[in-house]
DNA sequence: TTGACATATTCTTATATGGGAATATATTTG
DNA sequence: CAAATATATTCCCATATAAGAATATGTCAA
């Protein structure tokens, strides 16, 4: 099996980076036409159509036409799943003290350490 | 261009379902040896092995050898950068109805503010 | 109609996947 | 040492990108 479509879920769509970028533009709100955001991200038209293509497939942006204009609003509740199963962890970093923050600091201090080392074991 | 790799950053790595299974297994916080975790999931060693890999990259898990065994262990800090951004779309549906009853009230004082000099909306 | 403008779609191509099967690499134990 | 156990790695392959270039589609305006 291949890596599963960026359609299929909306933890795959926000994977790509551009695809959050787009989404950010749209973080106000606000409806935009596909050549605002453009503009905005500097980047290039097909490639913004593209990724507001997969956003609107799964949901995280809706799409009306106005004139010769496609008016894209960002969809925020379709965010939600990905906010619920992160929020699960939220404890391991938002109590200010105790062991398991503590802890998570050694450890990524020792990542950081055995990044130097390269990624190899011992 | 193709896809970033899964390991290129967190939210990659997350996109992968099975990937999120195994982080559910771990997110008691205690460590777990590889073959507890292909019994619980039922899945095979080898995948396991290689979604453990790939979180390992990211940081998501650290390993410490011990015995014949490999232990894993859930290093959730590095799930904060998907809550960060996450979060911030949060009001979007933690106060949905007060924030639509809210955008009304809004609009319906500006109109009653531009009734005689007919401003347009943004 | 003919442009001009806005947006989507179709190619191509290099690249990376995830699963299964088989195998390799420790590590412990007899 | 050899066998058993635990885990990682390699190979194969069908599939899906994301970007760029070119083109198609759609809509307004004179």
């Amino acid at each position: 099996m291949a890596r599963a479509a960026t359609t299929a879920d909306v933890f795959n769509a926000i994977a790509e980076p551009r695809r959050r970028e787009v989404i950010a533009v749209l973080a106000d709100g606000k409806e935009y036409a596909v050549n605002e955001v453009v503009v905005r991200l500097r980047m290039p038209q097909p490639t913004v159509s593209k990724h507001l293509s997969v956003l609107r497939k799964v949901g995280v942006v809706s799409m009306v036409k106005r004139g010769q204009h496609r008016m894209y609003r960002l969809n925020a509740a379709e965010l939600k799943p990905v906010h619920d199963w992160v929020k699960t962890f939220e404890r391991y970093w938002t109590h200010q003290l105790g062991q398991i923050k503590e802890r998570a600091e050694r450890k990524a201090l020792e990542r950081m350490i055995s990044i130097d080392n390269g990624t190899k074991e011992d």
